[in-house]
DNA sequence: GGCATGAAAATGTGATCACAAATTAGCAAT
DNA sequence: ATTGCTAATTTGTGATCACATTTTCATGCC
């Protein structure tokens, strides 16, 4: 279960969404490693709570397919494939580029600068190798740049695929070394400003590629024999 | 909350699943009208249940985009707005379209004549006026396109979106008559034959669009005196 | 020593209860 | 008749308990 995440219950929410921000987030970040499994009670005391709160917050999790239930019975991390990873790619290249095309002729140039800012951020946390950090920016560049005006029915799909790989990307990254880390934000932000929308689509298509799909089969050895 | 689909325990599964699997279909068919709030001892009583398995399935089914939470309490189907509408379209047809052509390949002869089964009994259930039936099998038709191979990234997507405009089209479908119901189908599995993959993608955003997308203002006064 | 068998511990599920928040109903005042 | 307030009811939340299933582990057998 690694590190739980410790801090004080916020007030106004319920306690169940409490657990399932908690769990989210140590899901996004990598937190929790793909094959382990989850346990009720386990969680609940971690977090201090009964398992019913927990037991809820599970089923949201699995609903979103962050987690998965398989049998009848025992909740885990999902375990990522080859098989899996091609077909996540291409989902999420497809719906990231489909998003980033709505959102063009929304973004203003405050939106752009923020975009930029926290490009510029995602950067510094790849330098200093700062792994959680970095997935915590990178998610936060991506999401901004989709959820302007109401993307109300796009985010959620995107963020369940993104539940979905980030353990795994979390495990990738570790393996294989922070110093090869790249993306296609500036290029992405540049075809923006040009209002380019084929450009765009090309660098989020190229972003999305070139951080998931590039894995060699002895990358996959590797995560395999440590996994 | 209309009719309650009454049916025996199913052997092998948990209660949550089941009243899942109940009110999944139940909003699928359109027994749940927008905009009326859904209660936890409601439904328990309803499908013989405590509350306890009833708020998971619901949990569950919030996580889905079927039921929304507002406040921090209760409940409810959600209602349709144009803005939604269109928002949920334009993500429909991007995500089918792409679905289809990934699909397209794998599609064999035994699949295409399951396929134009489907249709066939998609046009009865018109003809015979049986709304619910139509929303099954139009249903069917559409999954059945879809899933095959491994689509397990993109299934769930396609559904939550499914599950969505679902009780909003059982209520324009209702107010609109079944007589003006058209499709793209012949044209999709024509397109599959010829493995024609520009015409496939043609046929399902235009079936899309025709099917969800060509609501009039006069229609929408209509359904908003209606709801 | 490896493997099957059984007991013991752990785990998910569903029901029930207490409680707080919210909704509704009833009633009084203007 | 409408509005405002208060009480009663309803509802969601979280904890606890009992139970069935599963997993773990120790013991005995080949």
């Amino acid at each position: 279960m690694e590190i739980a995440p410790v801090e004080l219950d916020g007030a106004g929410i319920t306690r169940q969404e409490w657990v399932y921000l908690q769990l989210k987030e140590a899901v996004l970040t990598g937190q929790f490693v793909p094959g382990r499994s989850v346990t009720l009670r386990g969680i609940a005391q971690m977090l201090g709570t009964s398992p019913t709160p927990v037991r809820e917050a599970l089923r949201r999790l699995v609903a979103e397919r962050a987690l998965e239930s398989h049998g009848n019975r025992r909740v885990s991390v999902p375990r990522m494939t080859p098989a899996k990873l091609s077909d996540l790619c291409a989902v999420r290249a497809n719906l990231e580029a489909f998003a980033a095309e709505r959102a063009m002729p929304l973004i203003d140039d405050a939106h752009l600068d923020r975009l930029w800012e926290l490009d510029a951020k995602v950067d510094t946390a790849i330098e200093a190798g700062e792994i959680r950090t970095y997935l915590q920016r990178h998610r936060a560049f991506h999401f901004t740049l989709y959820d302007v005006g109401d993307a109300s029915a796009i985010m959620p799909l995107i963020e369940s695929v993104w539940l979905q790989f980030s353990p795994f990307l979390r495990l990738a990254i570790h393996h294989i070394g922070s110093e090869y880390i790249v993306d296609r934000h500036v290029e992405a932000l540049r075809a923006i400003a040009a209002r380019d929308a084929q450009a765009l689509r090309f660098a989020i298509e190229a972003d999305v590629r070139e951080g998931l799909g590039s894995l060699t089969e002895a990358d996959w050895r590797n995560l395999e024999a440590a996994g």
